[in-house]
DNA sequence: GGCATACATTCAAATATTATTATATTTTTA
DNA sequence: TAAAAATATAATAATATTTGAATGTATGCC
């Protein structure tokens, strides 16, 4: 079972726009850096530094092909958060029943939402 | 469907120990701010500033219950993501077939690992 | 009304993250 | 062997996050 500290720092490593689109794109499979140039719009230094920090933090890997780098996916909990975020969840969660939980509670007062 | 930039955000909100602490207690049950202090060794400002937070991202509520408020759980995503954090993967994902997708890939090199 | 309780807000300092620019490294090709 | 391609690294500047300390607010109780 994984520390909540480290489920922080994998959920921090991830939280990010420009990374979020590279895990997408290697769920569906190997990708080079200069792929990820093509959809990308931020700099080649920059997409570099992202594929550092998952690589980094052992989320993803990669292999050489001539002067290309091919990077993967490896760590098995990232297609499924993804699949996760991508769902639409039709209702928020049913507000708790009337009586707190809490120890020192007592009986509810208004809801202010 | 989230956007990208929206599940950043909302990852990079919820990518913090003592907010993965709160929101693991809210998957059990409501509970007011004086119950956090039991159990999370930081100030209780430092406490209404991460509850602050994650109910202005709309993960969280409130409703009064004299003086006390009483939090719970609004996005249904929340406990979702929870379980898979806490899931066991026995094993990496596997390498990727020998041949690259990548538009300019020739045949793989050696692994760097 | 006055005090205590429970909690929030504000501000500032410390720290971490991000993007940019310039430069370096490695491999292939001519 | 020199040049080009593909990519990484380093240094810096800009920005965002986090925490701590002090103070503020609302409620219930005497």
């Amino acid at each position: 079972m994984r520390s909540v500290g480290k489920m922080a720092e994998l959920l921090r490593v991830i939280a990010h726009p420009a990374r979020l689109r590279i895990l997408e794109e290697l769920t569906k499979g190997v990708k080079c850096v200069s792929d990820f140039e093509e959809f990308l719009e931020i700099s080649q230094p920059n997409i570099s530094q992202h594929l550092s920090l998952l690589r980094n933090h052992g989320i993803i890997d990669y292999y050489m092909d001539g002067r290309l780098r091919c990077y993967f996916l490896i760590d098995p909990v990232i297609p499924d958060i993804l699949e996760l975020l991508r769902k639409d969840y039709a209702e928020t969660l049913p507000a708790p029943a009337c009586c707190p939980v809490t120890k020192k509670g007592k009986y509810p007062g208004e809801r202010k939402r």
